[in-house]
DNA sequence: CTGAAAGCGCTTACAG
DNA sequence: CTGAAAGCGCTTACAG
């Protein structure tokens, strides 16, 4: 059988034993060729190059990773206990920039989803042989634990864990909180609500408390009464919550009001302006994250901002670091927050 | 060496021997309990089962997927020139939804991006030797050509293509886009203002011609001059559309405003507001998409709703039964949208 | 019910 | 510079 015979057919997968027979060299110098490493003449590379061109093959990466050991394959598993996933405004961000940066690098990734404390998903992706994994959000020490026991390189973004073992990349939450009182501070207001996502998760229990511990260094340290804690860290909860607290808000004649995440404070501030309150003439609104609705919002709303793509893009070059090399210059890889000043807070 | 020292070490990858070895019966047996195929005594079973989980061996899927010739895994290729990738409002929903479907049916998915024209992806997800592809968005006829040519299964979501070989999951955007007209129609509107996205687009175009197509059916033609083209389809864009068009849109005594998605709406939305337009009362606006931020809009956003979930369900479903069947019934999955009515048109 | 053998599509030494 | 052989970790007939 000729190639030209072969070109007709419908494109099959091709094996590395037909190109060689097609172009009448070994299977090993064809490897040889595709790889590029160990010799071939230039005659021999030109045929099996010119064949492969030809019909149209492409290597089995399957088999590759099977002598080679490595699949080129990253896992991301991104703990939700239901949607949003990858539209989390958040991590939705840090996953963007995963791809694309694991894509310079030539990895694949895999995304999944799983519960706090399941193994599941951790399982999946170590039988699949994932070269490394990224876990985004909050996780249980049962599952930390689970995949330290098996040789996978692994690390954590925008996570809660008191293991030191586990590489983090964090945002300085509590000096985030710092400034973000700091700003409130500075344009006057002292009498500050605060909506406050859920304590269990460290970077809200980092914002409140970086937010409350400069009010009390500057004399004002906030009333347990000025702090509604929300169950969720959505806009839903950032409305109801508001709503429930609206009057005790109204009534001490809070300034103004900062939420632990942007979700809830926009949540919030919907409540405000449907019951016409002018922001930030009346009450000025904080949040945190800097998430992309924070800007298009009227008014937009002030916030710190998370460096979600530096985030991101660390955490594959950091991964693949510990991938080559087995280990890391450091185990915590803390980013700097910056105030962005909007509407929200603007006089 | 027994079990014991074994446990003792630090887990590496275990193979099937090992397991084999450990117990005292042969790899077959050992493949047989864990697929659950072909005998095995309940003796056997039992020390295989006790082994494995003793030393927590993890099957190795490249393996496997060697022999059986199929990966588990799906590949998902967005199109996209830049970020928003999963971030985006309407695409990260749908891929929320497919994340959700393919792990109940027990696959992985690799998530991946590109350029409309490149063709770096597919192959890429090619030679990882996916069970199957799920395009988002628009392709050229060059990509969707190259991946026909292989034996892959494939469909595409949202997307725009001629080509009618092609599986499309689509929303009904024509009908959509009557909907939307037969609303502010409805309310009495009769000056309606269209901020439509690049018509090459398939449902940007198809939205505004529904719309148009209804108004003209009502006796009521749109001008061209009441009709202002974005170059792009996100916020930033509606915004600009809008600020550059409101000395046309003032003078004309437009009533309401409509853009082929939500994301140009509200950008446009952020403007008028910015300009202490009243909405509903001076102007009525409506987007198309119901993205999330719709519902968080203060004004909420009227809207026609995609099924984003269906689609990215079916999707998943569909091309599940494509892999297993190598073929399903229609061609073309089409979804009605509904209409969903804020306080943008709201009196 | 069980084990030895062959084979999936590659790569990697090792002879020649 | 090139090819034959072994092997990666499984599964799948095929004998026994």
């Amino acid at each position: 059988m000729d190639v030209n015979s072969l070109i007709s057919e419908a494109k099959m997968a091709r094996t590395i034993k037909e190109i060689a027979s097609l172009s009448g060299v070994s299977k090993s110098t064809v490897s040889r060729v595709i790889s590029g490493k160990g010799y071939a003449s230039p005659e021999a590379r030109e045929k099996v190059l010119q064949v492969i061109r030809e019909v149209q093959y492409k290597p089995n990466a399957v088999a590759r990773a099977m002598v080679s050991k490595h699949t080129g394959n990253i896992g991301v598993i991104l703990y939700r206990q239901q949607p949003p996933i990858v539209s989390h405004p958040l991590y939705g961000k840090i996953l963007d920039s995963i791809l694309t940066t694991a894509a310079a690098l030539s990895y694949s990734v895999f995304v999944t989803t799983d519960q706090e404390v399941s193994l599941h998903s951790a399982d999946f992706m170590l039988e699949k042989r994932v070269d490394g994994l990224i876990l985004i959000s909050r996780f249980r020490q049962n599952v930390i634990d689970h995949i330290k026991n098996f040789h996978v390189s692994y690390l954590m973004v925008n996570g809660t864990t008191e293991d030191n073992d586990v590489i983090h990349i964090v945002n300085k939450d509590e000096q985030g909180g710092q400034k973000a009182a700091g700003h409130l501070f500075g344009l006057g207001h002292r009498r500050i609500f605060i909506i406050a996502g859920p304590q269990e998760h460290r970077s809200h229990n980092l914002r409140l408390n970086g937010f409350c511990g400069h009010l009390q260094e500057k004399g004002y340290p906030v009333p347990a009464s000025a702090v509604a804690y929300a169950s969720a860290s959505d806009f839903a909860e950032g409305y109801e919550v508001m709503r429930r607290n609206w009057g005790t808000f109204a009534n001490h004649s809070h300034t103004a009001l900062f939420a632990t995440n942007d979700t809830l404070a926009l949540g919030a501030m919907k409540f405000l302006l449907e019951k016409s309150v002018r922001i930030p003439e009346q009450v000025a609104v904080m949040g945190f994250d800097d998430i992309d609705l924070a800007a298009m919002y009227q008014p937009g709303l002030t916030t710190i901002q998370v460096e979600k793509t530096k985030m991101g893009h660390d955490s594959v070059i950091i991964l693949d670091r510990l991938i080559k090399h087995g280990q890391v210059e450091a185990k915590m890889v803390e980013y700097e927050p910056r105030l962005i000043v909007r509407e929200s807070t603007r006089r």
